[in-house]
DNA sequence: TCTCACAATGCTCAATATGAGCATAAAGGG
DNA sequence: CCCTTTATGCTCATATTGAGCATTGTGAGA
């Protein structure tokens, strides 16, 4: 017996999986970059987390590492089937592997938020840019919210003495959706957009750009308290290696002597014994994480340096 | 049509509701202390954040006040009706309110948890006597499994130069429910148990417990670098009253002079302008959240001084 | 009325942690 | 052999944190 007005639905299990590229920060894609891996829960998945991997497993081929489970959501609309859906999102941390199958392939992160890459000033100059045609749309719209708007541009975009922070990847593309400057909104609005440029960044299928939104917010914020990167660092590494991934994955530069000082105490990692030369410059000793801290460093917390520049 | 091997799922929401009462944290409950306020997610629910709100006040005419979702799981079994359910739980602040209806009604969540209050010496001795009962546990186990379990313990229960890190609330009661020390997982292994008391801690059905353990880390995490304690607050309180309710919810004592500190200079509240005289002492200035800043610190966050005793 | 216990408030001081920069070391390329 | 480049080592000013002493108003009881 089923009660009256209970809905069933249908569970959706969607993956962002995320691994260091050489130049930095991937997600992996079907569909030639438009869909997160994804499917429906099966019966004989054994758990939530269970089903997301099997699925990520059978459309890429890759083996998902670290996971954490991002968000819940239902959807807006009754389907036509008349089935709602509720979709479970999950971030999964793994190192670079490469991919065979058609359609399916890793891509830069910042190809979807352009403005979140704040390594060179001309990087800093689209997301000012941005903040710019932010400003303009705030000018039409009512005046009771403009001052609210403005607030809220200042905190999420970085003015008016309030720094720019990272983690808010996901309030400021809600933002740019919000006041139609990235291609989804635009599609919602005047239907089918043919355009591939129509909007800021580039643009995946229903609200999975939203989802990897809230998954490099949330991988931001926890390198700093956590030793994730480590999940996504090759066997051995250099400190330079380390640093680059984590100006990668927090889209900003940071001060090396002091990142060095504070990773180096932590002691999560250990000298490997070799040592790696590249073209020119003194060659940098290799690293290793200590593996067998891994429970001590799920609990018990790390922190990595991420700030300001240089 | 619907694909072979898809399961359509119940959708389950759950709801810890927490408030501040005259003697620390409670939680709002059904059936005299034992379940959480849940119900499943309907068809005129737009959202799932709604529904839960919808059954929350529904079934015990309480308002929740900031919400944060938690986790979802799927249930490990099918039910007898062939259907599996999912479900979503939420964390819920509000300000102290009485109900009245049957059976529904606020616990102090340390009758769930006793373990976890540690703001006296004697409460220190009930969670050191726990961690004894545990390490003899450890003792019948499989020696190989021995030397990682010790140091389980250490981390999640503090020893050797560990601390006790009260954030890992849901941690330690795994632990214990793994030992066959809380009154769940004594009735999984041995049938029903009839005495109440079997285990430690007060017992919940299914496992509303696990759900309110993750409540729990969540929220003393949270308060640490998050202004969510005002959420729980009257509108008029004195720094002592502030310092008792983070104090209570994070079960350590706090540096008084050094709580304040902080707390001022964070420029999170004002001073209301009254002050409050009670038995003995001089009276305290009264003080108010800021609401107008709420959007500041809901995205900038700030931080509360929890740390050791005095 | 005078004292005392008590909590609130104010302030100091040492120990750390953090941000920024200078200096030196060890490679490769002309 | 000099120059550029990256790695590494170290210093110093400043901010943050942990801990404790001192002072201020109150109510209660001698």
């Amino acid at each position: 017996m089923i009660e009256e007005n209970v809905s069933l639905v249908r569970a959706e299990l969607i993956a962002v999986l995320v691994a260091l590229g050489p130049e930095g920060p991937e997600v992996l894609t079907l569909k030639d970059g438009c869909m997160l891996p994804s499917g429906p829960l099966q019966t004989q998945h054994r758990s939530l987390q269970r089903g997301m991997r099997d699925w990520v497993e059978r459309q890429t081929g890759v083996r998902p590492g670290h996971i954490e489970q991002l968000y819940t959501f239902a959807d807006r609309l009754i389907s036509d089937d008349g089935m709602r859906g509720v979709a479970v999102s999950y971030l999964a941390l793994t190192p670079y592997a490469s991919v065979g199958a058609e359609d399916v392939g890793w891509h830069r992160w910042y190809e979807y938020f352009p403005w979140e890459e704040r390594r060179s000033p001309a990087a800093v100059r689209y997301a000012d840019h941005l903040r710019d045609a932010l400003r303009e749309w705030i000018g039409t719209q009512p005046p009771a919210r403009q001052s609210l708007l403005l607030h809220r541009l200042a905190l999420t975009f970085g003015a008016e003495d309030h720094e720019w922070q990272d983690e808010l990847v996901l309030q400021r593309y809600e933002f740019l959706y919000e006041a139609g400057l990235v291609a989804e909104a635009i599609e919602k609005k005047c239907g089918v957009s043919d355009q591939e440029e129509a909007g800021a960044g580039r643009r995946m299928a229903d609200d999975h750009r939203r989802i990897l939104a809230t998954a490099m917010g949330r991988l931001r914020a926890k390198i700093r308290y956590r030793p994730v990167i480590y999940e996504m660092m090759p066997e051995l590494f250099t400190l330079g290696e380390l640093q680059d991934a984590v100006e990668h994955v927090a889209g900003c530069l940071v001060h090396k002597q002091n990142f060095r000082r504070q990773v180096v105490q932590q002691a999560l990692i250990e000298e490997a014994g070799g040592e790696r030369r590249s073209a020119g410059g003194r060659p940098a000793r290799l690293y290793r994480f200590r593996r067998s801290l891994m429970l001590d460093a799920q609990i018990a917390g790390s922190k990595l340096p991420v700030v300001r520049g240089r």
